[in-house]
DNA sequence: GCAATAGTTAATCAACTTGACTAACGCTCC
DNA sequence: GGAGCGTTAGTCAAGTTGATTAACTATTGC
């Protein structure tokens, strides 16, 4: 990292950036709040928000009342300074598009969906264009369009990799999706992004890091450390399907996924009585033995994973972790102390919501707000 | 992160730092290349520069010549601005310690080692003052102390874990060394410096990320994620000897450290024949199908680590590692492309000198710069 | 009417920049 | 081989930007 050198304009753009950034991490501040938090004098201060007001950054949303002196004015961050979009692509019998709008505070403000055959440019192009008419928006003012995918994106190749939805395994796609919509185009794997949602709106939103197991048709893992995302060298980071089980080779060879996988819960459910259409139908009705047995599988692969990270919490997300719940969190984690000197502690989803598309609804205003912060530190905004 | 917010001296006291890092970072630079990297004018290059000698932190080492024009002069951050300590501890019959003492610029001032069965706190202390006296400073001129240690310091709660060197488990320890040196005391595992040595002076410089398996009489994993090392809820990641090795549940229950722990390659040695003493002895001595069957256990361990955390690189030290060589490496290699589809490319260390000692040196380096630039950010010197 | 507080104004101060200037060095031309 | 010229390192002086201090105005509650 380079560290920053500069003249007075720095150190302008600094204290402006540094206070849009109060206000949009604590909410509502007055100017005596933002004078001590910020050590700046009245008069900065002052001069200070006459800019962001100005620019549209900030706005006044109160008063003060009941000490002595006159009222304060209370200011907050303008939510309408920008909007941004979050879209969750999945593939059921044709891709399928969810898609949110929410402003910089993150409030959602229209919401669409769209099953799509076709090219995927012109898909999100028409979703885009449909939610900012709901909004009353100016086609083209959401900056940000956050995606959320069923693969890994490769952003320094521009390829998405991994992906079974027709159409968008198209080398070039996010950079085309780019000029077309004239934003900034950020793509994340869903996995991923249900970790964000996870720490935002579930139960991670105390620890210090976390993992979290996605466990539906396929296995996947979400490692958050310290809130940012680990995503390993060719986004692989988390493909625990292929945590080797004992020491066959050729045709004897076992990973995690013929122990854990869908059709793999699904026979072991099949080997306890248990008839059911999907892994996650299958976890929902099981029985205690079934879910003892499954739940000892899991527990083998996680003690992979919290031997090498040793988180403080993982997270049993997907479909079939919230069909399972508590009762089978509680279950893994008898079956991990058991079998391992570990002590991770286990928990089940706590997003009622699409998980893939709230977190990439948070990733989304969370890197608004970064571009917003930084801009005004690139740029100072002419007298 | 608190963004910074500030008036003119955070200017100064910014620019100053910003070039203070320069100069330790890159090595030696004129005014001129200054001006052009920081972007500051001629003037303030000129008194920033000046108040950098005055402080004795920048000192002028030669003069440019050649060209057209007066002779610039060149300058480097002054090695003998801090000095820093690395402790390499170690248990063999008896507590040993090793330390280097070097400068600002990371070269060796001084070493000494001592074998002392006493306190820990007089025998370090012992060792500082020594080490001192060698290198002719005053006694307690040495700002910062790298322990490196055969256990997990858990800074939090000031306590060294898993530790077998007798007196270093006493709870405050690091505490009360860094009151009785009067210095800052910065405690770390010895795997996760060897990993600091393999970046700075081994097979590690290039890469992003990698993680280092260590292998000598326990296996212990250190995991570098861009230059910083991830240590887990409470110090305890990479501990991979607790990987699980198929599924057996109690006395069939096996783990990596049954497979590939000490005991388990010599008893492996001895099934192919080779008598030896230590498992690096074995490893070096060893036939090709005793490294073969080795390797085969080692790309199991391997493979559940590049599927959780998917490292472009995993190096193979300890001494085990050291004596395997490339014709370890390159089997583990074989071994684990054959048995996943993983394609994680594996190397033996690099690193020929004592790694815990030369990371501790690395590390207290790296400790000392940061220090002597935050110590000008935050205090600026009086005029 | 008084005490306390929000916010503004005016004067001052600190730090950086621009542009001009001095001085040193190497090359070239006579 | 020496004088002159172009180039470049570094300094000086003036001006600009932005923050601070301190005084002041105005508003509110008691």
């Amino acid at each position: 990292m380079t560290r920053l050198a500069g003249s007075s304009k720095l150190l302008r753009a600094m204290n402006e950036s540094a206070t849009l950034a109060l206000l949009l991490d604590r909410g509502t501040l007055t100017r005596g709040d933002l004078r001590e938090i910020t050590g700046l004098s009245k008069p900065t201060t002052s001069e200070v928000m006459r800019r962001l007001t100005d620019a549209g950054l900030a706005v006044v949303v109160g008063h003060t009342s009941g000490g002595p002196g006159p009222s304060a004015e209370i200011y907050a961050a303008n939510p309408a300074a920008g909007h941004a979009i979050a879209i969750s692509v999945r593939e059921t019998q044709s891709p399928h598009l969810c898609a949110v709008l929410c402003d910089l505070a993150g409030t959602e403000v229209a919401r669409a969906d769209v099953t799509a055959a076709a090219d995927p440019v012109p898909a999100v192009a028409g979703l885009v264009d449909d939610l900012s008419r709901q909004a009353g928006l100016v086609p083209g003012s959401a900056r940000l369009v956050q995606l959320g995918l069923p693969g890994s994106y490769d952003a320094a190749a521009g390829v998405i990799r991994h992906i079974d939805v027709p159409g968008w395994d198209r080398p070039g796609l996010v950079d085309d999706l780019a000029t077309r919509l004239g934003a900034t185009v950020a793509a994340d794997n869903d996995v991923n992004l249900a970790a964000i949602a996870e720490r935002h709106h579930g139960v991670a939103g105390a620890v210090e890091s976390f993992a979290l197991m996605w466990f539906s048709g396929g296995l996947g893992l979400a490692i958050d450390l310290g809130g940012t995302l680990l995503r390993g060298a060719r986004g692989g980071a988390g493909e625990i399907g292929y945590v080797p089980v004992g020491l066959g080779r050729g045709a004897d060879r076992t990973d995690l996924t013929d122990l854990a996988g869908g059709p793999a819960v699904l026979a072991l459910a099949a080997e306890h009585g248990i008839d059911a259409a999907t892994p996650e139908a299958a976890v929902a009705a099981g029985t205690p033995p079934f879910l003892d047995a499954l739940a000892e599988r899991i527990a083998y692969g996680l003690a992979a994973v919290a031997a090498v990270l040793d988180p403080p919490l993982i997270v049993l997300a997907g479909d079939v972790g919230r069909a399972g719940g508590d009762a089978l969190a509680d279950r893994v984690t008898a079956a991990l102390r058991a079998s391992t000197p570990l002590d991770t502690a286990i928990a089940a989803t706590g997003v009622t919501e699409d998980p893939v598309l709230l977190g990439a609804q948070v990733a989304a205003q969370h890197a608004l707000r970064e571009q917003i912060i930084t801009t005004l530190r690139d740029a100072a905004p002419a007298a």
